[in-house]
DNA sequence: GCGTACAGAACTGTATACAATTATCCCGGG
DNA sequence: CCCGGGATAATTGTATACAGTTCTGTACGC
């Protein structure tokens, strides 16, 4: 478990190129332990997205998956879906526990505003409180399957959310506004509007990544 | 893989029953092999939902994931959401593949009244119709994300679906129809039809479902 | 100079041994 | 009879050794 967050932790921080081999043995003498954990980890991370086979018959070479836009597009597009679908039940939610979802979800935009408008934006920082907004309404509405399935998937647009506020903090102001209007939609308690307005805010968030992915090339060492 | 296999075959039919403890060294010495393989498979059957680790600090301890009525209702009615949207863009489709489309959707239901009008009914044979018939309308209409998002969140209802034609194969008349009717409806062309016939067929088929499982205690052995 | 074949190295797949943790069972006390 | 407590067993976590396969590099032939 500690060989697997080490690793993802690496993948997801860009520290681990996108591309490159892992090696059991090498991954294996820096942690300081066996083989053993580092294979379920590397199984576990592949299961993931996070490492793909190389091509081989019988064994599996894994390397770092590569980051391309038509990777980013399709993951966001299937985000998409189980977010929207989360969002319509979050907005038949009974009163009590919608307030407090409403509440909630207001404060973590107005606080995704203020990190997005300062000087020195924290990407770590706006990558938590983009990440806690839509985790908010998944958990508040969304049954154990889907929020497994959301769970499976998620993560795996992590590395490319990461890159999102990285490559555009200082354009976020169309995502503060598009969750504005996620609120919105589920504050009217309209299903199909509030899986509307989900949708749009990935379908965009996809796009503007788009225009700005192309080659991310940037090898890191650890 | 193939313990996974083997383990997966074992599961979805049924023979290793909900609920039951699986212990690696069983497992390993029942299939001839070493623990190692044996944990790679339970890795990934856990993290596809087959799986669930018993509450415990340190260690897994995997069972056999409980078959519940909540469970399949939720899951229905997300292959309801996947496969509706697909049949949505089956029915504006092109005039030539359509017609291909058709012509197999109408033979495979056939094929699947007649399995399920049979004496001795073969579950097995059931199951397989039944998983094509939906199968083919995914594959011919779906993209590729959708496809993806389709190939995570469908074999994880095969359990259900196994055990649905196992409790109701005297009564899959009302399946026949609702194949029937999502023909009709994709021939039309009306996509709005096409996405409310298929979700009203896997909305009746959790209720039918769900009106049997209540406690499947039957426990298999292997 | 270029291509091919062979030898060696590198790497993953599997098996087995050992350590650590958790569950079970039995016994004594209340 | 029921409730701890502790010893033993059961099971998973980890480490290491070995086997099989694929890649790499070099040398030889053309």
């Amino acid at each position: 478990m500690v060989v697997y967050q080490a690793l993802r932790s690496l993948i997801v921080r860009g520290q681990l190129a996108p591309g490159s081999r892992i090696v059991e043995t090498e991954v294996a003498t820096r942690l300081r332990v066996s083989r053993t954990p580092v294979r379920g980890a590397l199984q576990r991370l592949a299961h993931e997205g996070y490492i793909v086979d190389s091509p081989s018959l019988q064994q599996s070479r894994p390397t770092v998956a590569p980051l391309t836009r038509e990777d980013a597009m399709e993951l966001f597009s299937i985000v998409a879906e189980v977010e929207g679908l989360a969002a319509r039940y979050a907005a038949v939610l009974p009163a009590a526990p919608s307030g407090i979802l409403l509440r909630d979800l207001t404060s973590l935009n107005a606080r995704f505003e203020r990190a997005s408008r300062a000087r020195a934006p924290k990407h770590d920082l706006l990558y938590e409180l983009d990440e806690q907004f839509h985790r908010r309404y998944v958990d508040a509405a969304a049954g154990p399957r889907l929020r497994a399935l959301h769970d499976a998937v998620k993560p795996q647009a992590e590395r490319y959310e990461r890159l999102y506020v990285s490559l555009l903090s200082r354009g976020l102001a169309p995502s503060v506004h598009e969750h504005a209007a996620i609120i919105r939609a589920i504050r009217s308690g309209d299903p199909d509007a509030a899986q509307r307005a989900v949708q749009t805010n990935w379908r965009n968030a996809a796009a503007r990544l788009g225009d700005v992915i192309t080659n991310v090339g940037e090898r890191g060492q650890w």
